[in-house]
RNA sequence: GGGGGCUUAGCUCAGCUGGUUCAGAGCAUCUGCCUUACAAGCAGAGGGUCACUGGUUCGAACCCAGUAGCCCCCA
């Protein structure tokens, strides 16, 4: 059969997909083999392949792959997240172009269409993956909203309440508008930006003038937030502050409002910054509400929902947060109230899903107590610390360590409808039970088994907190909480990843009642290949997941990749439009290809930049791979006993030569796996099959054009390519298949898939292969001196060690285009000199030699050799040296000094004979 | 503001506990080749005061201190 020129992965990837599908070769049931077990990373329902994902997947299924060949049970576990707001947003988007507002359909009918719209696109990031060829048990696809995965969240849920470690509490969290949902810390995104100090005046009452007075009749307070002067209930400044001492304890008048406001004194104050007054406004940041705790002030939220103003405010109610920012400047400097404004540079904490300016705000929400959690499971920590869970690269630790040190609560209530409903059940009253079904809250609440809300009623239809709403109102109406009526479940439901942290003990219904087999084989799982930004989200909480509901770590190693960039180190992105489309990339390079693309710039942890050339290469492979099995594949071939004994001999040793050099790599590339360095594995292989395997061993066996390969070097030129396209399976597993079948006409005795992988070997038997260096010698002076390869030359080689290049002879003769070789006869008049180590070629040529130039390059030789010399005689006849160094340190410097010496006398001897 | 990391060839990166012939790879570059597997190729070559300054040491890309620049995480 014709083979193409060019290798088409078009014409072979769907094939090969198909056969391994059909075969069930990625299947996994629980046997008698060690098992190898990773789960995926679920990628959101709403997304589609990006760049990451391709990175993340290739490396997983190279893992999985290996593991497979390596005899080992290998279970890939695929499947989707929810992706509570993203998904939402998404949903109330596409509801929106319909014309259906969210507000205008009940929590069912909104649910409804959230399941069609994940029924109709969530498995399309699926699908994707397999044209990536990952090997994933696809019969094993989960969903992290399904059934049995959701009735895991609430029971965790339940479980952690009852052993107080979830509580219901009111604090300051965040709050995102567009999304209408409180975030937990980790999803709030902090942007470097310009803002705008303004300079208020608060006028003095006229108390206050009595005692201080100044032109401007009032302090003078610094913000960046004037929009939230209606929530101000204080002025603050540092008690140091020398400026302001007579001050603490008068009052002023709040702008806008004209509320008197008292004068308070708090070392948090920086009296550097601005004027070194701080108008305190504790709904609406951290640092103030904890100033108004101490102080016990009023608070007054300012802002709705929408981040509007809110009636509470008294004025610019309705106005949108921004829109009134710059109304209320605008009329506070008509007033001569603002003097000044100035830029600075601040952090503003944006949504990670919506993007929107995140306002911080009191409310009444459900959290875990990390705390308290890390006390009961000190693993969470130690496991990472003893390398028990070991990450790659190690760098990563400490950024745990980090985080868990600094850790705060974990508010898990989200303000959607998309994910799973918090199982809290509330009377007319707010006294709350947690149970799984409204029977067991009914039958709780009987028992008097219920709390008192943390605020009044109005928290459960209206989420703001006012004053009085923080005051705690324990009910004792036992008459009316005896016969509960009408329970409401609470509205909200739970962070996503109060579901995806369960995800590796999930998908094995590790939560579920029943036999626990799977979970017992294939948990803890293996590794975890997953991208840095979601280490807290994601790793660390299925760490604490993992010692809480399970006793043992998920996983044992974690691969942290690098974030994929463009070539500028811009992160991808739809708006920048700097991403390729994935899906076309496989099409035009191959997924073998756009694998070896990938990996190749990737070591664990860096970013990769991406950069289509990189993918070029791996196309390259792919065709060298195809065009060296178009050689093999093209050989005719004749009996031994129809060679020459030396061109048997040759062919022996070039196998015996590759042989070596394989193993070699081999032992390598295990240990790069072990280190998790596969790209550094992947460029071990690439230069095996590309230098070692084509450009050298191909050609040592390759016959004389027209010439047929006697039939053991076949087998053994086969043997090899064979294991050549093992050791690269996992990384390339389309063209290995095809090529793997296509050498065995179509039957090999097994798919390279379930193919055995290479084993370390101990002793690798050495090849004395010091003669090739002539080759390349030869090449370089048949370039340097503009001969051509087509130019025949006789070799006279100069050595005590005649037969290091006798073996080697027909390989020398066919790669150099030699056409004798003598040995230890006297250096011809005219010739090409060189040296090889300590021996010394020489080719007789007759014509135009410049002998100057000649002379010139062994003259610079040796003055190098001079200099060599010395420094190594520097340190031989150092003392100190001699008396500190290790023995075998010192050996090889006088190993390089005899070295030196001999070639030197070489040289010289060149030069004088040349000189007569 | 706190923490972590980085700086080695034009680019992207290796370089383990300091010690082989003046520091390695891939890509890119240059030179010569369409040599019957492959021009998506072959053969060869050039290219680096290892950010800077000082210190420790017989010996430093590697250890220590400082300086400069860059990146990430957290608040």
């Amino acid at each position: 059969m014709e083979l193409d020129k060019h290798y088409s992965p078009q014409l072979v990837e769907d094939k090969w997909y198909s056969y391994w599908m059909d075969n069930g070769f990625f299947d996994s049931t629980p046997d008698e083999r060690e098992p190898y077990t990773i789960v995926i990373p679920p990628p959101n329902v709403t997304g589609v392949l990006h760049m990451g994902h391709m990175l993340n997947n290739t490396i997983q299924d190279v893992l999985i792959r290996k593991a497979r060949m390596e005899g080992k049970n290998a279970c890939w576990v695929p499947g989707t997240d929810h992706a509570s707001i993203a998904t939402e947003a998404k949903v109330v988007k596409m509801l929106a172009e319909k014309g259906i507002k969210k507000l205008d359909i009940t929590r069912e009918e909104f649910l409804g269409h959230a399941w069609d719209w994940k029924n109709k696109y969530g498995g399309i990031i699926l699908d994707q993956l397999k044209k990536l060829g990952a090997s994933c048990d696809w019969k094993r696809t989960r969903f992290t909203m399904e059934e049995d995965l959701s009735n895991a969240v609430i029971d965790v849920f339940i479980k952690l309440y009852k052993d107080g470690l979830i509580y219901r509490g009111t604090k300051m969290v965040n709050w995102d508008p567009a999304g209408k949902t409180t975030l937990s810390d980790e999803e709030v995104i902090f942007k470097e930006s310009q803002s705008n100090l303004y300079y208020v005046t608060y006028k003095f009452t006229d108390h206050t003038k009595e005692t201080f007075n100044n032109e401007l009749g009032g302090l003078q307070v610094a913000t960046t937030r004037p929009e939230t002067i209606m929530g101000d209930v204080a002025i603050c400044v540092n008690p140091n502050d020398e400026r302001y001492k007579s001050l603490i304890g008068k009052t002023v008048i709040v702008p806008v409002v004209n509320r008197v406001v008292k004068i308070i004194a708090d070392d948090y104050i920086d009296i550097e910054f601005g004027t070194g007054c701080l108008k305190v406004t504790p709904a609406h940041d951290e640092n103030d509400y904890k100033i108004g705790e101490k102080h016990n002030l009023e608070i007054i939220d300012v802002l709705d929902d929408d981040g509007r103003i809110h009636e509470r405010a008294g004025a610019y109610v309705g106005m949108d947060r921004f829109a009134c920012r710059k109304q209320i400047v605008k009329d506070l400097e008509e007033q001569g109230i603002i003097t000044k404004s100035e830029q600075i540079k601040n952090t503003v904490g944006h949504s990670e899903r919506t993007d929107a300016v995140i306002e911080k705000k009191i409310s009444t929400q459900w959290f875990v107590n990390m705390q308290e959690y890390l006390k009961r499971f000190p693993q969470v920590l130690s496991a990472v610390m003893n390398d028990e869970i070991k990450f790659h690269p190690v760098k990563f630790k400490n950024v745990y360590k980090h985080w868990l040190d600094n850790i705060k609560d974990w508010n898990i209530s989200r303000q959607l409808w998309w994910g799973q409903r918090i199982p809290a059940w509330y009377d007319e009253k707010g006294n709350y039970v947690v149970a799984k079904t409204e029977a067991e809250a009914q039958k709780l609440f009987r028992d008097n088994a219920f709390k008192a809300p943390m605020s009044d009623n109005s928290n459960l239809i209206e989420r703001h907190v006012n004053r009085d709403t923080l005051n705690v109102q324990h009910s004792t109406d036992e008459e009316h909480i005896s016969n509960p009526v009408n329970l409401i479940q609470d509205a909200d439901v739970l962070d996503t990843w109060f579901s995806s942290w369960l995800w590796p003990m999930s998908v094995f219904d590790g939560f579920k009642e029943g036999d626990k087999n799977d979970l017992n084989y294939y948990y803890p799982t293996n590794d975890l290949v997953t991208g840095p930004d979601i280490i807290f989200f994601w790793v660390a909480r299925m760490i604490m997941a993992g010692y809480a509901f399970n006793g043992q770590k998920p996983f044992s190693n974690v691969y942290f990749t690098g974030i994929v960039r463009d070539k500028l180190r811009r992160k991808m992105s739809k708006s920048l439009g700097n991403s390729p489309e994935p899906m076309d990339l496989i099409a035009k390079f191959g997924a073998d290809g756009v694998r070896m693309g990938m990996l190749l710039s990737s070591p664990a942890g860096n970013d990769i930049l991406y950069d289509e050339s990189n993918v070029e290469q791996g196309r390259n492979f792919c065709n060298k791979i195809w065009n060296a099995y178009r050689l093999i594949a093209g050989f005719q071939t004749v009996a031994d006993d129809k060679v020459s004994e030396a061109v048997l001999a040759s062919n022996k040793l070039a196998d015996d030569w590759f042989e070596m050099k394989y193993q070699t790599a081999v032992n390598d590339i295990l240990e790069q796996f072990k280190d998790y360095k596969l790209s550094e594995a992947l460029m071990t292989i690439y230069k095996l099959i590309w230098d070692d395997f084509c450009s050298w061993y191909l050609e040592m066996v390759k016959p004389v054009y027209g010439q047929p390969i006697n039939e053991s070097a076949l087998t053994q030129a086969k043997n090899n390519l064979e294991k050549v396209l093992t050791l690269l399976h996992p990384f390339m597993p389309f063209i290995t298949e095809e090529l793997y079948h296509e050498l065995y006409d179509g039957k090999p005795m097994q798919p390279m898939i379930l193919h055995a992988y290479p084993t370390a070997k101990g002793n690798v038997s050495q090849v004395d292969d010091k003669a090739l260096q002539i080759i390349s010698e030869i090449r370089n002076i048949r370039n340097s001196k503009g001969l051509s390869p087509k130019m025949a030359f006789e070799l006279i080689i100069k050595t005590e060690q005649e037969n290091s290049y006798k073996i080697w002879e027909t390989t020398i003769a066919k790669l150099a285009n030699i056409s004798e070789i003598n040995y230890n006869i006297s250096k011809p008049e005219k010739c090409l000199s060189s040296l090889i180590g300590t021996d010394e070629i020489f080719i007789p040529f007759a014509e135009a030699i410049d002998e100057v130039a000649e002379m010139k390059k062994m003259q610079e030789e040796l003055t190098y050799l001079e200099g060599f010399l010395k420094s190594v005689d520097a340190k031989l006849n150092n003392d100190r040296f001699v008396a500190n160094a290790k023995p075998d340190v010192i050996e090889k410097e006088k190993q390089k000094r005899a070295d030196a010496l001999e070639k030197m006398e070489k040289l010289k001897k060149s030069l004088t004979q040349n000189n007569n």
